[in-house]
RNA sequence: GCCGGAGUGGCGGAAUGGGCAGACGCACGGGACUUAAAAUCCCGAGGGCCGAGAGGCCCGUGCCGGUUCGAGUCCGGCCUCCGGCACCA
């Protein structure tokens, strides 16, 4: 009797030797040979792995041991996105300081990943905080400025004044603080911006030529950028030069606009007060729509408010005067923050027309029908054809109405066809210590001044006094703060704003190619050979956000010269979650330590090993969708496991020598069967059928064992292919096996077993025999039988004739080697 | 509201260029081994009905309808759940 399998004792013996080997890419692959694949990186401002994170970066090294075994030098680089707010938020409540606690956790969550096993290229690490990274966070900055890429403008914070701090949207709970519970206040404040919509027709339309990647993933960025077709026009405005600009989809409808409205904080709304009698009403308005949480005035239910400035502008279609109006639905960051309102053939505008007795003109009509403007509930449909629109009437609804709109507009000089998208330029700036410094420096008579290329990089201080913190540390470090002006030389105030973390992340993918290189961000040859990266993985939470920046920063680098693509990731994978009980709720949720639900890796390592943990993570289920976790089922997979262990020992028992058996036996058709649906399986990342068939692989041999029916030769091909097949899903017990069986390279040196296509076929098969759609019987025939063939065995078997006896065979449907379908009368 | 995804045994799931529904595993039941238990191994099982039994028949992939010799798979309409986005002009 063989010893048990003992995971611990197993694990520990090949993580040594793999780290010793430093299994990593070699620089000298033929090009084409090459797999750069990626992992989404780790934050490890959290504190350690669970097995719901966990997922991501076993299923990763199962990939990258396949392709290596696949003959490709494979790159699988591991980062640190080591900015991130819980690292501050934890500086200021224990006083550890953010870099301590961060390195911390890199450590504890690179051991974690050690402990599963997983062989990443850890010559290549680089963590966000290092300033040999954030260098060109900095540099990278710079040029976007110089390229108008990067500005500053006023936008409006969450301000809480208990903390002195800027928080975000789902910090604030019904108008307070989470934390203090002080009351939030809307502040502008002048923050830094990069101009991502000057690519907004670039990134929508590289989606297309992205075919690995999910449909799903590029409709949610394709909602996200939003793009519309439509035309601003001008509406001038009475007693004022400057006219007001309003974007809309429907020019074809300015006909039909009876009013105007102005988001409250459309930059004419002051000058506008001014001018109107109920100037004070206005500013209070204004002032309380403010302070509407933005989730409630976006909500579908919101009330739509408004107040009339009693200013009129004269709608350019009709020539007719309508009144100004503020609303509390117009949006000041989507088209021009200003609407024509057309009630007749606008929902929204309706039911605000309705409330506050603006009048509704309708525009459109089908030939029939005889619209009662009084009468009408709802808006109605752009259905039909357009009249009281001047030279416009007779128009059909759709594009040609809206290309006679435009054309009027334009030569008319009222207003011009326009592309909208609903992307917004991308915020960076954050008021925090604990991140990327913005290079500028503010001077008094020089204004914001660009730090020069050889002060990079600008270094975070270290000596910041977190106790009792309130605000952004960086603003009392007098060291960081006081400077001089690069250009006058003058004393001048260093930027305290700090990156968004996505900065950081929207080019890492580069950056491993020379984490360590101090003379340029990226090494754009080796770019060239490596990149794109042939497989990213990550969570569908970052399917707008990061990916979209990524593509961002790829196309800017790509306009200056420093690489030549602009997709960066050309397949991308999003793993689903991992779902548990959760005790406190008594629901599934998704697991998170947040929720309280987690499992630690670390425990069931201990208890099972790495493999047991990595088999059944792949185990439980296709890996794109959310899977339950079951403790239950870990037990299963360790069984498993022992039960390969028990073939491996018996057939090492076996005498070498002794007469080869026939070449076509059914443990070597059951081989190479098993090696096609494996190989075929991995390539789709379902590891989870893979498993399966090797688990009936697994019973076979047991079978052929026990019955003593094969020869020596074949169970040992059988057990080769086994460890070689399970060994991206189990390393370490294949591994030892591997090498008991005397063979000295590791297995993940080794070829990917290829499958010989006519032992993977079977010979015979098994022919569904239907009558009238009913399976009524099974045939066994040789592989390849024809029609008539089966016809005649299906006439002469007692049970299916029973089915058809007496009645009229009309119609045969024959399936080569699947079905015979009989139809009869 | 819009967009996307999903719905299959007690449970996780398998099977879609239409062709044996329920692979594999968990839990469960029975058996072997054991003084006993654990561990391990073997067997069983979608539901209903008929039969002493071997076995047989009917129903069954969220619901209703359609196409087809044949539908979990395709089409139309609905329901539920999950995710994303949302007064988007």
């Amino acid at each position: 009797m063989a010893e048990k399998y003992s995971p611990a004792e197993i694990d520990a013996r090949w993580q040594r030797r793999w780290a010793e080997a430093r299994v990593s890419f070699v620089d000298t692959a033929v090009p084409g040979d090459e797999y750069y694949m990626l992992n989404m990186y780790p934050y490890p401002s959290g504190s350690r792995l669970h097995v719901g994170h966990g997922r991501n970066y076993i299923l990763g090294d199962a990939l990258y041991r396949r392709q290596r075994m696949a003959g490709r030098k494979a790159l699988n680089p591991m980062g640190w996105d080591a900015f991130g707010l819980p690292a501050e938020n934890a500086a200021i409540q224990s006083g550890i300081h953010p870099r301590e606690y961060t390195l911390a956790n890199i450590g504890r969550m690179k051991e974690q990943l050690h402990s599963l096993g997983c062989l990443y290229d850890w010559s290549k690490e680089l963590a966000s905080c290092d300033p040999a990274y954030y260098r060109w966070n900095q540099w990278l900055f710079l040029r976007m400025w110089e390229r108008g890429l990067a500005y500053r403008k006023t936008a409006p914070v969450n301000w809480c004044p208990g903390c002195r701090t800027v928080l975000a949207n789902e910090q604030v709970v019904d108008g307070r603080c989470e934390r203090s519970g002080d009351a939030v206040e809307i502040r502008d404040l002048t923050q830094w911006f990069f101009r991502v919509t000057d690519y907004a027709e670039r990134l929508l339309s590289g989606l297309d030529g992205l075919p690995h990647w999910s449909d799903r993933v590029k409709t949610m960025q394709r909602n996200w950028i939003g793009r519309s077709e439509g035309a601003e026009i001008l509406f001038r405005v009475d007693g004022m030069t400057d006219p007001v600009t309003v974007f809309t989809t429907r020019p074809d409808t300015l006909f039909g606009a009876t009013f105007l409205a102005l988001a409250p904080e459309h930059p004419a709304v002051a000058r506008l007060a001014e001018r109107s009698a109920s100037s004070a009403e206005l500013l209070a308005f204004v002032e309380r729509v403010r302070r509407e949480s933005r989730l409630e005035r976006e909500s579908e239910g919101g009330e739509k408010e408004g107040i009339e400035t009693g200013i009129l502008e004269i709608n350019p279609g009709t020539g007719e005067p309508i009144p100004v109006w503020l609303a509390n639905f117009v949006l000041p960051e989507y088209g021009t923050g200003a609407i024509m309102g057309v009630p007749a053939h606008d929902q929204r505008d309706f039911e605000f027309a309705r409330k506050y007795g603006l009048p509704v003109r309708p525009v459109y009509r089908t030939a029939s029908a005889e619209i009662d403007p009084d009468a009408m509930t709802q808006a109605l449909s752009h259905e039909g054809f357009l009249y009281r629109s001047g030279t416009w009437d007779g128009a059909p609804n759709g594009p040609e109405a809206i290309r006679v709109a435009i054309s009027w507009l334009e030569e008319k000089g009222f207003g011009k066809g326009k592309v909208g998208y609903r992307l917004r330029d991308w915020l960076i700036s954050r008021q925090r210590y604990w991140g990327t410094p913005i290079p500028a420096i503010h001077c008094p008579t020089c204004g914001v001044v660009p730090v020069p290329d050889s002060d990079l990089p600008v270094l975070l201080p270290e000596d910041v006094d977190f106790q009792g913190a309130e605000g952004n540390p960086l603003e009392k470090s007098a060291a960081f703060v006081e400077t001089r002006c690069p250009r006058c030389g003058e004393a001048a105030r260093r930027e305290t704003d700090t990156m968004d973390t996505f900065v950081d992340s929207s080019w890492y993918y580069l950056r491993f190619l020379n984490p360590q290189d101090t003379e340029r961000m990226v090494d754009t040859e080796r770019v060239d050979r490596w990149l794109p990266v042939d497989q990213y993985i990550g969570g569908i939470e970052h399917a707008i956000l990061h990916l979209l920046y990524a593509r961002f920063v790829c196309r800017v680098l790509k306009d200056m010269g420093l690489v030549h693509l602009e997709e960066p990731f050309e397949r991308l994978f999003n793993q689903g979650m991992i779902t548990r009980l959760n005790p406190a709720t008594g629901k599934v949720e998704k697991m998170s330590k947040s929720r309280g639900n987690t499992v630690s890796p670390d425990e069931l390592i201990e208890r099972f090993g790495a493999d047991t943990l990595r088999l059944y993570t792949l185990f439980i289920g296709p890996p794109e969708k959310e899977s339950e976790w079951s403790e239950e089922g870990v037990a299963g997979a360790h069984r498993f496991l022992n039960r390969v262990h028990e073939v491996c020992a018996r057939v090492q028992e076996l005498p070498d020598a002794g007469e080869a058996g026939p070449p076509d036996t059914d443990l070597r058709r059951l081989t190479h069967r098993t090696i096609q649906r494996v190989t075929e399986d991995a390539a789709k990342f379902h590891f989870h059928t893979a498993i399966a068939a090797l688990m009936e692989f697994q019973r076979g041999l047991a079978e052929a064992l026990e019955a003593g029916s094969e020869s020596p030769q074949a169970l040992r091909e059988g057990v080769r292919a086994l460890l070689q097949l399970l060994h991206p899903i189990a390393p370490h017990l294949t591994e030892e096996w591997w090498h008991r069986f005397g063979e000295r390279v590791f297995l993940i040196e080794t070829a990917w077993p290829v499958f010989d296509a006519a032992l993977a076929t079977s010979t015979d098969v098994t022919l569904v025999v239907q009558v009238n759609g009913k399976v009524r019987g099974r045939l066994s025939l040789a592989r390849g039988a024809t029609e008539s063939e089966a016809v005649s065995r299906a006439r002469a078997d007692e049970r299916i004739r029973t089915w058809f006896e007496g009645r009229e065979i009309a119609r045969t449907v024959f399936v080569p080697d699947r079905l015979l379908n009989l139809v009869v009368r």
